[in-house]
DNA sequence: TTGTAAGCGTTATCAG
DNA sequence: CTGATAACGCTTACAA
């Protein structure tokens, strides 16, 4: 394999000399950075990073974890049409992607030392239980990190509009006549307890009262669990008009708890979901969902991140958020008042 | 930081020692060995892969190419399926996995050289254009490769069966009574050209003439394009009473298109689908569609790239073959004949 | 069983 | 404007 040293034998000059030639060094005379340049094409000469990054310290190289608690991980369209995102902002930013996880066989157990190994420039923490020491760890160290719809301090974050999402479901059904509202939400993340509240306080801004039965924890992409749910919420003398499920994928359980109670959407019942999944749009009735800006968001966080490595002094640490909007589908019924 | 030669001063061993130590080498006291590992915990020692890679050419990371010439790349289910499995696999093998493209600013518009760059020990190419001079410059290199549905000369290749699928859902449309059966196919990819000639074969092997009215180009995960041509075969004089359609995803586009002309499915037309999505499972009626094993192929694809990687003069050049299955959902009507 | 020393390919400092 | 040289952190003959 050609490296620098070859190209300078070729060329006459010292691997110095290549080495400025190629990394574009201003003084160096124009004639023999092109020599050099064309010897180095004629060659074929391939950088070697590893050897780069051990001289610079500086990889171009950043980690993304996508580990999700409840192992759904890539296969959930939110986090892939994430990472897909970051993918193609990091790329254009000359930067690489590399997973990061904490248990990388005989190498590490530590998502903070499984980066410092790869010398990663910093990372995306995408998808990952937040509480954990590792993840602190991380979150913590010297290592420039941006998260996605979780905040640590001192650190930026990339937040999908949680609670707009919330405001904006329960805005959407009282207009649409809707009182009894119920919500079925997932584990207590804090993208949870961002929704939950942000459910209670719409629903005071509209003097409404919430009786506690009307509010079931499930789980996340779990449509058995929101199914259950469903049915405790029929059970109720007074049951709700409405139900806000976790998300699009869990309202599928939901549906099929309905159907087989015997119930039409939305004619007897209106149902919202959250993300907006593709699914969403193709299910009939198609679904009336909040849709998350996955794009957006996977792009905001590379943005960040890079920013925040390349300039360390002006960068702010922040909390983006980014706004979704409101898929009008037709699981909400339209009641006459 | 920590490296190997604090650990040696603080051991007052020499940093070859420690290097030893710290990699199992046998001709080394049990004693000594201890102590390194102690100090080395001790110190928080994290060892620096570019200098390891550097000296070793081994690099424990493995490049993935996902680059969907259609652009939809990650955010197709089966390939995003495909990448988890990796990544499962790859780390419990000890290998890292970073994504591989063709054009990284600043860097590289070659995969080849990307992969060289960054030192990759092997490359999985999961989803590209396998036709491209880039694609085979990289399969032609002598970094190590392994394919997904596409074969290369002298490569290994993990195949999703779609021999067995269109065979699969022909034989089970013909069980159930069809005679009339069409086939809407994607864009000339080779998986394509696999399913064309097992639809013909065993259409055929039935005894079964295929008008060739009834077969129509569409494209992969584009409903629009699949709804465009269904509703040229329910224009024909005579019209098939059966529909294979791309994919899973294009088949909604049929849907649309048949809904539109006021049939209902699967009592005037019946229709099948690929791939065996999430949506395939929760739209009524339930998709019948051949099912990709996507956990199983990316699991495949990294245990043979890393057996290749590991075991250069044992492991085999091999097609593997993953088999699918048929999801016998309620979108094909069993005639009685 | 342990240590010495060379070298992996690159960049950066400093002298010419 | 160009070149020598040290250094990045590690592994590995080979020597002791």
């Amino acid at each position: 394999m050609t490296k620098i040293k070859d190209i300078a034998k070729a060329c006459g000059v010292s691997v110095s000399t290549v080495s400025k030639a190629l990394n574009g060094n201003s003084d160096l005379s124009e004639e023999t950075a092109a020599r050099v340049r064309k010897a180095a094409k004629e060659l074929g000469y391939i950088p070697n990073s590893n050897a780069r990054v051990l001289k610079t310290n500086r990889s171009h190289n950043i980690g993304v974890i996508f580990e999700d608690p409840t192992s759904s991980g890539l296969k959930h369209e939110y986090f892939s049409g994430i990472l897909n995102s970051i993918k193609d902002e990091a790329e254009s930013c000359g930067y690489d992607v590399t997973f990061i996880s904490n248990h990388l066989a005989s190498i590490s157990n530590s998502y903070y030392e499984h980066a410092r190994f790869r010398g990663c420039d910093g990372v995306i923490v995408a998808s990952a239980d937040f509480h954990s020491p590792k993840v602190v760890e991380l979150i913590e160290s010297e290592i420039p990190s941006v998260t996605i719809d979780y905040v640590f301090d001192n650190r930026s974050a990339i937040m999908s509009d949680n609670y707009a999402g919330l405001h904006d479901i329960v805005q959407y059904l009282y207009m649409n006549g809707h009182r009894k509202i119920a919500f079925i939400h997932g584990e207590m993340t804090a993208v949870c307890q961002k929704r939950l509240s942000s459910y209670y306080k719409t629903m005071e801004g509209f003097g409404l009262k919430v009786p506690d039965e009307y509010v079931k924890q499930a789980f996340f992409h779990l449509p058995k669990a929101s199914g259950e749910a469903t049915k405790e919420l029929l059970a109720l003398t007074d049951r709700p008009d409405c139900i806000i499920y976790p998300d699009d994928y869990s309202m599928l359980g939901g549906i099929t708890a309905l159907e087989e109670a015997g119930l039409e959407i939305p004619d007897d019942i209106s149902i919202v979901g959250y993300d907006g999944i593709q699914l969403s749009r193709f299910m009939r009735p198609v679904f009336t969902t909040y849709v998350q800006d996955s794009e957006k968001i996977g792009k905001s966080a590379a943005h960040k991140l890079i920013e925040t490595i390349e300039s360390p002094r002006t960068s702010q640490v922040e909390q983006i958020t980014i706004k979704g909007w409101l898929q009008e589908g037709k699981t909400v019924k339209a009641l006459i008042r």
